[in-house]
RNA sequence: GCCGAAGUGGCGGAAUGGUAGACGCGCUGGAUUCAAAAUCCAGUGUAGGCAACUACGUGUGGGUUCGAGUCCCACCUUCGGUACCA
């Protein structure tokens, strides 16, 4: 019988969805164990060979848990909310519902033969309203919460509205926006849209008036992870800074406490530093600057309210620095600097961010006109504004240092401002600017002090006066919410004609998205479904919300889901929340480290807060899958006139030696209408050619995608190969975490394990091998060497290390003839969380009636692996002479003994004295001389 | 600029401070075949030598150690994150 990878897996496929044999009970006595994948955005274009990567990982850990008999949750699901499906609709008119169902039909099929381990009874797709209900009700909840930081937890939004009736919002401690204080008299006599705005100011789902990307092209706002390097993370598209009303999570509530409990969990240190980097604690001090009196000024009583995390430097304050969108900029400007004003104010609005981005090195400002006035000595400072401060970060204002700041120098100096050296650095060579080390110079009362000793000093001093006090900021902003689209859950929320927005009741969740036929931004940035008149118009007179929630919405809890997907009456139960707490182990991209990692690690804290979820945490421990990268074929082309050009050549076209046929290349202009331009020999000089009939290209390693030509397909490998084989070539590349090229050629090497494997147990006249016989000492050698190399290989994650454990263990029981039942029974249970398929088959044949896939996972036992000799290296001066078979269990001295008597170490000596025999008993042999 | 990860044969990669290059691809030679594919056997870091063997070898330069791919210091390169964060 000979190894038919094609037939047995397609079997082994059948027989596991007929016995429900991946179906996970929330009622179990075993111990839970939760391995969960990044759900994937169902895009148009399949999947690639890099995309299974981390779910084959998951799986191997899964199978491999559950044969070491733990209750295994494995699930997958669909992101199937975003952008992508409704750029499409706008192009095709097919409907979002419809080509992401179909799309999601072609995920599942592609990952269906891959051979996972998935429950797909607890599939979750986040635009199912029977979903997304749950997702608005989260939404609701956060919008009827808001942050106490007192106790440091959310508290229902009645329990404020109790404590301003009885006396304001005086003594209220909270993560909000609120900035004027009122009293419980002033509070009841405010209208209800009065009243609204102010509890918009605590809620932790708000509304408010705030800068936001605007993406033209897209037709929408995005948040700051979604644009990178000045474009729309999708589409590449540009951006712009503009004011809308929008909703948002207040997430900056819970910046601390996110910074605090990444200790907590098991992420790898440059995960966490990159979440670390994202929230941006710094301690420091907000203060205000008087400005000086003078009757230019229009609203002279105004301060300026800053922050800075080095207080000590004030007296080398020479000028101050506003957002050029601060509020105050209108009202302190004079008539004398106004034009200036207005005309750097014109050219910061031409300015993109890329621009802004790109030279940030060049400084760029005007004054106001404006003095402030320093607390400490009554100095009157200028007041200018600049590109470099920004109005979202911090007050949008600072105390500009010269002396003590890169930035402030470089400004300092272009615009010929005063310079205050305030810290003797000299003590310090080598110390640079943002070294907190010195002496302070200049400066009042700090005079002498050391700059930590001066940072309190001051502190205690600013406090005292009462002109500021010590604060903690953070770079963290909170999320816009708001997307201007079609495709996405629409909040559950209607405004009254005063504008008071009210959530829906549970009883009418979830409200679904209404049919629509064009998905065009409406005009005026409003969103798709303004055009739904009869939808968002209610009977009462109320309008829905007609803004969509962002792609990071769905994707922020559906792990909770899968624990109990079909639950209408809950997003899930507690009785199963508390069975399955937390992810045990979370396999993704990096890509994800500062969106989606926090925004979820935020819910989980909130859902923690009203009791929801029993853990603190969502993710116990993360695994970063590495991308698997595409060889891509690039032909340079020179046109006429001298510009060049970089094609991408689909792969499937170039041959071993990375070459094109002229032939093939005539084919080209139907792929991509780039190579229209682009014809052999008559206006382009084609870089390299080889014999006349190829054009030679360059190889790239590089992201693999449609648009540069060079995605390989799982399908056919699967095809090819078999799903065991592809499973076990994938973890064979390299390590899981490390970007690694693929290489279609390398796959042969596994394949032909498999056979070997499957040799053992037939011949090629396909007669059956396998007998009782005992085995030798040799053989279990073998077996157990290989049982703990992958066992402990797959605790640490080494996949590509247990791969080449299970070929040394075959090639060798190969070598010694070796088709055991006590040998390759351990074996094949062994092999079955890589190779599950192939495992079942054998299995079978080993006469078992139940899967090996709950069968338990073998145990290593230490003293099969007891050697009589020991290959011992004999080094002089460290460097390796001799080897050597001692018997194990000689003493050092004998060792010592054993090694000087040896002719190669004599030859190495003649004529030198040993000076140190260095010994370690098992491993190896040094003589010093 | 700052933060993080990584630099090992022709290639993917392996190596608790203790035999560098496991395993696989590729390549070379041989067996089988009319031939090819497939399969099997042997070899394969570089240089010199018929060989035994010798020298050199883990990005570069120093250091610690009996012994360094691994630890420490400085630098170079690549990749990822971040970007005027006060």
């Amino acid at each position: 019988m000979e190894y038919n990878p094609r037939e047995i897996e397609k079997r082994w496929k059948t027989w596991w969805d007929d016995k429900e044999v991946y179906k996970v009970s929330n009622d179990s006595p075993k111990p839970k164990y939760y391995v969960l994948d990044m759900f994937p955005y169902p895009s148009g274009s399949g999947l690639h060979v890099g995309h299974p990567l981390g779910y084959i990982g998951s799986d191997i850990y899964a199978r491999y848990k559950r044969m070491k008999g733990f209750n295994v949750l494995h699930p997958m699901g669909y992101d199937a909310f975003g952008l992508p499906a409704e750029q499409y609709a706008i192009q095709t008119g097919v409907h979002p519902a419809k080509s992401t169902a179909e799309n999601i039909a072609r995920y599942r099929e592609q990952l269906d033969k891959i051979g996972f381990s998935f429950d797909w009874c607890r599939e979750v797709q986040t635009c199912d309203p029977k979903y997304y209900k749950w997702t608005q009700w989260i939404f609701l909840q956060l919008f009827q919460h808001w942050y106490c930081t007192d106790a440091k937890q959310a508290h229902p939004i009645g329990l404020l509205v109790e404590v301003f009736e009885l006396e304001g919002n005086a003594r209220v401690n909270a993560a909000t926006s609120q900035e004027v204080i009122f009293t419980a008299l002033e509070w009841r006599s405010m209208t209800p849209k009065e009243k609204d705005d102010v509890l918009m100011n605590y809620r932790l789902a708000y509304r408010k008036t705030t800068f936001v990307w605007w993406c033209e092209a897209l037709g929408t706002v995005l948040a700051n992870d979604e644009v990178k390097d000045g474009v729309s993370e999708r589409g590449g598209y540009p951006v712009e800074r503009k004011p809308m009303l929008q909703w948002s999570l207040r997430i900056t509530a819970y910046a601390d406490r996110l910074l605090a409990d990444l200790d907590t969990v098991d992420f790898s240190d440059s995960m966490k530093k990159m979440q670390s980097n994202w929230i941006g604690k710094s301690q420091g001090a907000q203060l205000f600057f008087k400005l000086a009196e003078s009757s230019e000024i229009r609203n002279p009583k105004s301060e300026i309210e800053i922050f800075t995390t080095r207080p000590d430097t004030i007296f080398g304050a020479t000028f101050m620095v506003l957002a050029p969108e601060h509020d105050l900029v209108k009202q302190i400007t004079t008539p004398a600097q106004a034009q200036e004003i207005a005309d750097y104010l014109a050219y910061v609005n031409t300015r993109s961010e890329r621009d802004r981005m790109s030279e940030t090195k060049e400084v760029s400002g005007a004054f106001t006109g404006a003095y402030a006035l320093n607390p400490f000595n009554g100095a009157k400072i200028p007041v200018w504004i600049a590109e470099y401060v920004l109005k979202d970060y911090g007050t949008g204002a600072i105390m500009a240092v010269p002396a003590d700041d890169e930035r402030d120098l470089r400004f300092a100096k272009k615009f010929k401002l005063p310079i205050v050296e305030i810290i003797d650095k000299s003590m310090h060579p080598g110390a640079t600017i943002e070294d907190k080390l010195g002496k302070m110079v200049n400066s009042d009362f700090l005079d002498g002090m050391e700059v930590m000793d001066a940072i309190e000093a001051v502190l205690q001093r600013i406090e005292g006066m009462g002109i500021g006090h010590r604060k903690i900021n953070f770079k963290l902003r909170d999320a816009i919410y708001s997307r201007q689209r079609y495709w996405g859950e629409p909040f559950p929320i209607a405004y009254d004609p005063d504008g008071v927005a009210h959530p829906l009741p549970l009883s009418e969740l979830p409200l679904e998205l209404p049919v629509l036929d064009d998905f065009k931004p409406a005009s005026g940035g409003k969103a798709p479904l303004a055009r739904a008149e009869d939808w968002v118009n209610l009977p009462n007179g109320w309008r829905r919300e007609t803004d969509t929630m962002p792609g990071f919405a769905g994707s922020s809890w559906y792990f909770l889901r899968y624990m109990d997907a079909n639950n209408d009456e809950e997003f899930a139960s507690q009785k199963a929340l508390n069975y399955w707490k937390d992810v045990d182990l979370y396999v993704g991209g990096t890509e994800h480290a500062v969106g989606h990692l926090m925004y979820s690690r935020f819910w989980h804290k909130f859902l923690y807060d009203k009791g929801l979820v029993p853990t603190k945490e969502p993710y116990k421990k993360l695994m970063n899958q590495g991308m698997i990268q595409g060889k891509s074929a690039v032909m340079e082309v020179t046109m006429d006139g001298g510009r060049s050009l970089e094609l991408h050549v689909p792969v499937r076209f170039v041959d071993d030696e990375w070459r094109i046929s002229l032939e093939n290349f005539a084919k080209l202009t139907h792929i991509d209408n780039r190579f229209e331009q682009v014809e052999p020999g008559t206006h382009v000089a084609i870089l390299t050619e080889a014999g006349g009939k190829h054009i030679q290209l360059t190889q790239r390693v590089e992201k693999m995608s449609k648009s540069l030509h060079n995605v390989i397909n799982p399908d056919e490998m699967v095809e090819r190969y078999g799903a065991d084989c592809f499973r076990m070539y994938e973890m064979f590349l390299g390590p899981i975490e490390q970007a690694k090229p693929w290489d279609t050629k390398g796959i042969s090497g596994v394949s032909g394990f498999l056979r070997k494997m499957w040799g053992l147990f037939y011949d090629e006249n396909g007669q059956y091998l396998v007998t009782d016989a005992e085995p030798t000492q040799d053989e279990l050698k073998v077996l157990h060497a290989c049982i703990k190399k992958v066992t402990e290989d797959i605790e640490r994650f080494s996949f590509n290390t247990c791969v080449s454990g299970f070929m040394i263990c075959v090639n060798e029981l190969r070598s010694l003839n070796c088709s055991k039942r006590s040998v390759l029974e351990p074996l094949v249970k062994l092999i079955a969380p890589f190779a599950p398929h192939i495992a079942e088959e054998l299995w079978l044949l080993l006469g078992h009636q139940t899967t090996v896939c709950l069968a338990d996972y073998p145990v290593f036992d230490e003293k099969y692996l007891v050697q009589d000799t020991i290959s011992y290296p004999v080094s002089i001066n460290g460097k390796k002479r001799d080897l050597v078979d001692l018997p194990a269990g000689m003493s050092p001295l004998e060792l010592e003994q054993a090694a000087l008597d040896l002719d190669t170490v004599k030859k190495w000596l003649e004529g030198q004295a040993v000076r140190k025999v260095i010994v370690v008993p098992g491993r190896m042999i040094n003589i010093v001389v």
